[in-house]
DNA sequence: TTTACTGCAAATATTTTGCAATATC
DNA sequence: GATATTGCAAAATATTTGCAGTAAA
């Protein structure tokens, strides 16, 4: 779980990235890092935009994208493209730790705990690639998804 | 390597995809595997909507999307969204042999064999998931970004 | 003969860009 | 005070959709 204390570590790790790159340090991107650490698992413009709103705090979908770039420079936030275009992030302190199952059939994406091996094998690689982080998904029919196919053959 | 044996199967499996889901064998949707399957690696709809141009083959984008969506759903080509907007596709057949790094600086991304052992630690998950397809994107700096990076600061 | 497929153009969706106003350093 | 950042709107990019003509079954 990423608790407040987590939140201010990484509110830390942001502002030594800022000051490092010499960029400035405003209200809308603290704003928008806090909101971001307030979602449990994946979000998308659309979410983030919302979620602001609720809280009455306006921020412009440029500015938006222009933080989600800086705090994807900074490794904080990763990107993701599962299917569809519309691109969805997450604070790469989770993202780390599962896997994404991204059902072909219903596009639902869940996470599964990573195989504790994976990292060990990826970082096997270093002479070749400076691995940062990782992303693997695996594709193919969700529980749900699988349940309703065996219920329409079972009809048949 | 896929030869022109590895072709036919692949044409076959499309077949055998277009009779059980009633469409149509058209000369459109063969031409595209053919050039598909010609590509060594990644790639997008303008680099095929250009291949068939030069091959004097007329096709048009909507037939192009459509034919890749058909192709996608009979799981004979994968389609990726690494970091940009424009989806990377490949033969299903190549993608499962690798995994992909995605320079997280200049945004290029190679392929590296696939560790043996991430299959089976993937089939492990079959009572939760129907597993079909994987694909592991590990991000980071790639080595020309990092000879690049390492030249900059010896100049310092 | 029926209707799925194609091509074109228009519509939609997502992200990027230009620029004036504003706020950080 | 210099200039990075913001917000808005317009542009750019990628994909989808509507529809009339064509071709596979």
């Amino acid at each position: 779980m990423i608790d407040n204390k987590i939140n201010k570590e990484i509110r830390d790790i942001f502002s030594a990235y800022l000051t490092e790159k010499k960029l400035r340090k405003t209200e809308e991107r603290y704003t928008i890092l806090d909101e971001i650490c307030a979602f449990s698992g994946h979000f998308d413009i659309y979410m983030l935009h919302q979620k602001l709103k609720d809280t009455k705090y306006h921020v412009s979908k440029a500015t938006l994208y222009n933080t989600l770039e800086v705090l994807t420079d900074a490794g904080i936030v990763i990107r993701h493209q599962f299917n569809s275009q519309l691109a969805q992030y997450e604070l790469r302190k989770k993202a780390e730790i599962h896997m994404h199952f991204v059902c072909t059939h219903c596009h639902s994406v869940s996470e599964v705990k990573n195989p504790p091996f994976l990292q060990g094998s990826i970082n096997a690689l270093k002479n070749r690639f400076t691995p940062e982080y990782f992303s693997l998904c695996v594709y193919g029919m969700c529980g749900k998804c699988r349940n309703k196919e065996q219920k329409k053959s079972q009809k048949k």
